[in-house]
DNA sequence: TCACGGAATATTTTT
DNA sequence: TATTCCGTGA
């Protein structure tokens, strides 16, 4: 996304009249650009406003804009970020380095990981693919019996995460949150030995030792540690609040003998401890940096007084925060409602009314979101969201690049690329008639043993059942030659291979060939197999199935429906939040531990302070839990008992 | 060994 | 919704 011809020259540019496009509190956390510096921001109060001005002046001041890192929570995030400053001030701030800690380890990684020991040219493991590799191992390590079910690969994937980003072991993970899954433990500890083994011997990192590796180098080496802090001279990190340990070790490293860091967050949106981040970060970083000053935003600039009025109750709740009031100068607006309807259907049908009726005012559908705490929350409303032929985007849940049929094409690039990685080859040959684990198994271990790569499946004699397909394969792999092939033919290829697969694997295989072709125009993009490959782990195209491009380009008039992770940073005219009741949210689950349900907590306030004008609970009524074993019919405890002036109760039947 | 069908199950999510 | 798991029969 270049446009060259819209940024004006730099040396007209006059110089930015901070004073007047910021408030105080912004203006110091702008101008304070020297030493530790932490900035607790309230929702609304202008954070990314004070981040992207902070760039611009620091730039200004002739700071050289590569020398500036700035780590955000999505990639996005931080492209969106540069891409202000260099609106605001000029092209220079272009140059500055943006990313996540992810990205960043990655970046660094690939300069130094022979340091570590390792292979710079490793590959990395999403998700998913960590998910299989750790299912082959359960299987193979033969924990699963038949008297008793074994924990799933995906919660063996959860706690082994766990573990590495709270910098815990994993027996503590499982005493902690998985009490029920303690006879396991010691099988689970071996498979997550064997897995770091793996993972180690065959230069895959997954998401976490990136992080992992990166504090590793930092500490261990320190005249590279050195080189990179001294490069950086100054350091700003968003979302601090959602950092875990290890990041907070990183920044601690990397952090240079001038101190200039600046982190920004907000402790009551801290909504990722599932997956290791800590909300106390934001509170030890003064003791991380003697010296800090802090500076706090106070004034909001996106709700109505009367939402303030409610998110305030909602986090007094708060047991553990720094304070902080919020205060607006936005007159008007309506009193928060909720709204009690008497089963799912009617929570749907009222929504959809509901957002006609806003139609009709004149509020545009993209001004619109309705906010849950799961995916899957929003499968009704999803139904008669159709039926009315009301369009909209679904953001979160899953993602393009997990979904079956990408990661079929992408493993076929992967063995294509190293033809010892056995993750991918495993779910290509599964994919072929006739074959399962045993004989994938059988195949692999040809490639592997006479370390003949390729040849090791050219060679293989199949049966004669599963010898079509096999031979479909071989002719692939025989005819493609990546280091001759342009990109977009090798990908061509592949897709040709693989069509006939598909559609014998999935009904609705023409909506997924689709998928593919959106696929092949993102290769095209790439001339190097392992940089693409990379990539797409990496900064994989962020929305769900089927919209691949669509929430990149500029919003065309569509209603959001999003799960409130997805949801942070933004914000409407209208926001309903949907099955606000006790027992999903909070969910029951949560009940057990008080930190569990603070996290709840800040979910809903950070779900709450999403919206500008008009604000709508719904909860359904006489939903039966199975867990509990009870009937769920109160709203969410978070907003239950708050007086009619400050949220207004109403049942969806008089509405409709 | 593999395919297939039905049942169970699911936080949340970025990297 | 869409996997994943497990039993069964070929």
């Amino acid at each position: 996304m270049k446009k060259k011809s819209s940024l004006s020259n730099i040396s007209s540019t006059p110089r930015i009249r901070y004073e007047e496009q910021l408030n105080s509190s912004q203006l110091q956390a702008v101008t304070t650009t020297e030493g530790p510096l932490l900035v607790i921001a309230g929702a609304g109060s202008g954070k990314t406003r004070t981040l992207t001005y902070r760039v611009a002046r620091l730039v200004e001041d002739g700071v050289s804009p590569d020398t500036i890192l700035l780590l955000t929570f999505t990639r996005k995030a931080a492209q969106q970020m540069i891409l202000r400053a260099t609106k605001l001030l000029d092209r220079r701030c272009e140059k500055v380095a943006g990313g996540t800690f992810h990205s960043f380890g990655n970046l660094i990684l690939r300069k130094y990981a022979s340091a570590l020991g390792f292979n710079p040219g490793f590959a990395i493991l999403d998700r998913v693919d960590a998910e299989a590799l750790i299912g082959i191992l359960r299987k193979e390590m033969g924990s699963v019996t038949r008297q008793r079910s074994f924990p799933r690969k995906r919660t063996l994937a959860n706690i082994f995460s766990r573990a590495v980003n709270k910098m815990i072991p994993v027996e503590e993970v499982v005493c902690d949150d998985y009490p029920h899954l303690e006879s396991d433990l010691e099988a689970m500890i071996s498979i997550q030995r064997e897995y770091k083994r793996y993972k180690s011997e065959h230069h895959f990192f997954d998401f976490d030792d990136l992080l992992v590796y990166l504090q590793q180098l930092l500490k261990m080496h320190p005249e590279i540690r050195h080189r990179i802090s001294s490069s950086f001279g100054y350091i700003m990190v968003d979302e601090y609040q959602d950092t875990n340990k290890i990041q907070a070790d990183i920044l601690y490293h990397l952090t240079g003998a001038n101190q200039n860091i600046m982190v920004v967050g907000d402790d009551s949106q801290s909504i990722y401890a599932f997956r290791g981040a800590n909300f106390r970060n934001i509170m030890q970083f003064p003791r991380m940096f003697p010296g800090t000053r802090i500076i706090s935003l106070e004034e909001n600039y996106r709700s109505v007084q009367p939402i303030l009025d409610l998110t305030n109750i909602i986090i007094d709740q708060a047991k553990e925060k720094y304070s902080k009031k919020l205060f607006t100068r936005i007159t008007g607006g309506s009193t928060p409602l909720l709204v009690e309807a008497v089963d799912e259907n009617d929570q749907s049908l009222f929504v959809v009314s509901k957002i006609q009726q806003l139609c009709r005012q004149g509020i545009a559908l993209d001004q619109i979101a309705v906010l849950f705490r799961a995916g899957y929350h929003s499968f009704d409303l999803e139904i008669e969201l159709n039926r009315e032929q009301i369009s909209f985007v679904k953001v979160g849940g899953f993602k393009f690049v997990e979904s079956a049929h990408i990661k079929d094409v992408l493993a076929h690039l992967r063995v294509i690329s190293n033809p010892y990685d056995r993750i991918s080859w495993y779910r290509i040959l599964l994919l072929i008639e006739k074959i399962g684990p045993a004989t994938a198994q059988k195949i692999y271990e040809s490639i592997r043993n006479e370390a003949s790569g390729y040849d090791g499946l050219l060679t293989i004699k199949s049966k004669s059942s599963s010898a079509a397909g096999l031979n479909r394969l071989k002719r692939l792999i025989s005819t493609v030659d990546f280091h001759q092939m342009p990109l977009a033919k090798l990908g061509e290829a592949v897709i040709e291979y693989y069509l006939p697969i598909l559609e014998g694997k999935y009904d609705d295989h023409p909506k997924r060939a689709k998928d593919l072709q959106q696929l092949l125009a993102i290769i095209e993009r790439y001339t190097d197999l392992s940089l693409f490959l990379t990539d797409m782990a990496l900064e994989p195209p962020n929305t769900s199935v089927g919209d691949t491009f669509a929430a990149d380009t500029p919003a065309d008039d569509r209603l959001t429906l999003t799960t409130i992770h997805s949801a942070k940073g933004l914000e409407w005219h209208t926001v309903f939040i949907i099955w606000a009741l006790d027992g999903r949210f909070p969910s029951t689950q949560s009940l057990y531990k008080e930190e569990d349900l603070e996290e709840e907590l800040r979910l809903m306030y950070v779900a709450a302070t999403r919206a500008r004008e008009n604000l709508i609970f719904t909860y359904p009524n006489q939903i039966y839990d199975r867990m509990m074993g009870m009937e769920l019919d109160r709203p969410s405890r978070f907003i239950d008992g708050v007086p009619q002036s400050i949220l207004a109760k109403q049942s969806a039947r008089f509405l409709i």
